[in-house]
DNA sequence: TTGAAAGCGCTACCAT
DNA sequence: ATGGTAGCGCTTTCAA
């Protein structure tokens, strides 16, 4: 230990430790390191000195107990790495700490009962709001479990916000944040069936999904749409990586019916499946063309860049929190009530990897 | 509020409320709860069925104070969006809540300023460390910086973890975690030597930047145990994005000399620059080869698939908390020495971007 | 085995 | 403007 301080004690120095050394009482102290009361400029300056000589800051806990405290979203993510759920905790993240807001983070690694347990230790940690990433697994007990963790959170003070997941029925004291997962495919669809396209592979991610469910829908609703038959052999479903693109397109090449495009779920999914094609020794998009979905950075970056469906990630990250910060200031009068909803746009960017298929090998 | 318990206030409910309802004292509760210490099998029924009721769960910030608490690791990265950074914080919040304990993250945006109000935050809620994460702007100032927070963390109880940044001279208590970053720059820029290459691009990252410099000192070693000059006017700095990548290898086909193989500081940087090749005709490897470094999955994902430097950021994730928590276990014997430093090795994973100039263009 | 009570460090209320 | 002090919810002696 190389700690200086008055006495010999160990540990971090407290508020009382301030206002012994700085000869005033420790309400003084709690007063000038609040700010949020007058004091003279004499005693700001006489604890801000010895402040700094015992590099002394409030124990946040105490604080937290006391009754200030930092408020705190909690985050919950399936998978850290996943690039659209990163961009997501970036606007989170960002807003939170534009209002000085603490931000904690979780991984489930998909696990129902590591979702439960980690909502429990939010709830614990007294967190502001706890934010739920990403898409479910919409079985019948979705709702009853969301409904159960909304309940439970905001008995607590706390608050449930879902974000790119199914709103909750009823009247579950919930926040959700979704994007218009459905016409962005619907949309993305049309733009290859109106290119011409009419042998399209899809590859819409896992068929328990509700991210997946929704794009596979919108894109039957445009093939419908545009009178063209959605053959059910030509749909893969298979998890949102590039291995699941890279084979489901190996695969149909092999022995699957001809497809002259591939309408990927995710931009990763889309990537795998060019390796595949490109292995194949065809060209995107003269022989084959591809389309993905969330317009993550990698889109942009693929050769072809890839035509894609713009999901403003970070932007719902930033709307989770301000309609959380917004509930908080509301007050009492809000509380309770049913949760808002939000749902932003989502719109096809289309790049360089669709063309007619008249103008393809 | 549809909050029902047995007296009508509001708020969450505490011991004490579970206490009351069982009919025992808030003590009993206490060691039911913590599971520490002998309790009757009548007792425990009864607190846990009240405790079910309630759907009670402790206030970790009282339990942090009364000296127990859950342990939390923070970590802080410059972009929580940077694919090395995630599987650091991967590697990190899995090892972490094995164990129980809860991960916090910070984002800096690469702002000193924001990084000291940070570690001070951390400092306040008491966490168990501050991890550091990635590469540093090594100014005479870093070293005093890094060291005060060293000492000022180790004296509030925590500890500085230094990650993927140069470690600390002198007798500062924080532990370094690091990887050959020099040594895999050297066997990279080896291996391309090996294969023929005399004329390579160097894009080694942001000039001021301590891991853009270790890996331009490797690549520098290299050339000279191959006898192979080394001229600077191959060498263009500038950050670790596609874009540099891109506008770096467009720039140097214009105007720069003739070049046969590209030494990219990051796998990123290498997509970016094989992009620009692409664009220009110019096809990998066949015309020229390019290698990157970090091994995040997009260069494997890359076409062809890109040769690159392993850099075990999970693993190093996965170590930088286990000496968090050796070090706790350790107790007192170990505390306020200097850090113990971890040194992980790279090595070069042989993919297909990489074939030896006489065969190409 | 269980209960009573003294803090943990801080904020906020009530005096002065 | 400043000081004294009662809790915030919990853990942990110390007694019973």
């Amino acid at each position: 230990m190389s700690q200086r301080r008055t006495s010999a004690d160990a540990g971090p120095a407290t508020i009382r430790d301030v206002a012994e050394r700085a000869g005033v009482s420790v309400a003084s102290v709690s007063r000038v390191l609040s700010g949020n009361y007058p004091v003279s400029d004499d005693l700001r300056r006489r604890v801000m000195k010895v402040v700094r000589e015992l590099d002394y800051v409030t124990n946040a806990h105490a604080r937290s107990l006391a009754g200030g405290g930092t408020p705190t979203v909690a985050i919950l993510i399936n998978h850290i790495t996943g690039a659209a759920f990163a961009h997501v905790a970036k606007g989170v993240e960002g807003a939170a700490s534009l209002r000085g807001w603490l931000t904690l983070v979780g991984t489930t690694g998909d696990d129902p009962e590591r979702e439960l347990a980690l909502v429990n230790l939010m709830r614990r940690q007294g967190v502001t709001a706890v934010v739920l990433l990403g898409g479910a697994y919409d079985f019948e007990e979705y709702q009853l479990r969301m409904a159960r963790f909304a309940r439970s959170l905001d008995s607590a003070g706390s608050h449930l916000v879902l974000v790119g997941r199914p709103a909750l029925k009823g009247d579950a004291p919930a926040t959700t944040v979704d994007y218009d997962n459905e016409g962005g495919a619907y949309a993305m669809a049309s733009h290859l069936l109106s290119a011409g396209h009419r042998h399209v592979l899809v590859l819409p991610g896992p068929a328990e999904l509700t991210t997946a469910q929704g794009r596979l829908n919108g894109a039957h609703r445009a093939f419908e749409a545009y009178g063209v038959p959605f053959r059910q052999d030509m749909v893969h479903h298979g998890p949102y990586d590039f291995e699941h693109g890279l084979r489901a397109v190996e695969h149909s090449l092999e022995q699957g019916p001809p497809f002259t495009a591939i309408l990927a779920g995710t931009d990763v999914v889309a990537a795998g499946a060019m390796q595949a094609l490109r292995s194949a020794g065809l060209r995107v998009p003269e022989d084959i063309s591809v389309v993905g979905y969330d317009d993550i950075p990698l889109a942009s970056q693929l050769t072809p860049k890839l035509t894609t469906v713009h999901v403003p990630y970070e932007e719902m990250g930033r709307v989770a929190l301000r309609a959380v910060a917004d509930r908080r200031e509301g007050g009492a009068g809000r509380r309770g009530g049913d949760g808002d909803q939000f749902v932003l746009g989502t719109h096809v960017v289309v790049r360089q990897s669709v063309r007619p298929p008249e103008r393809q090998g």
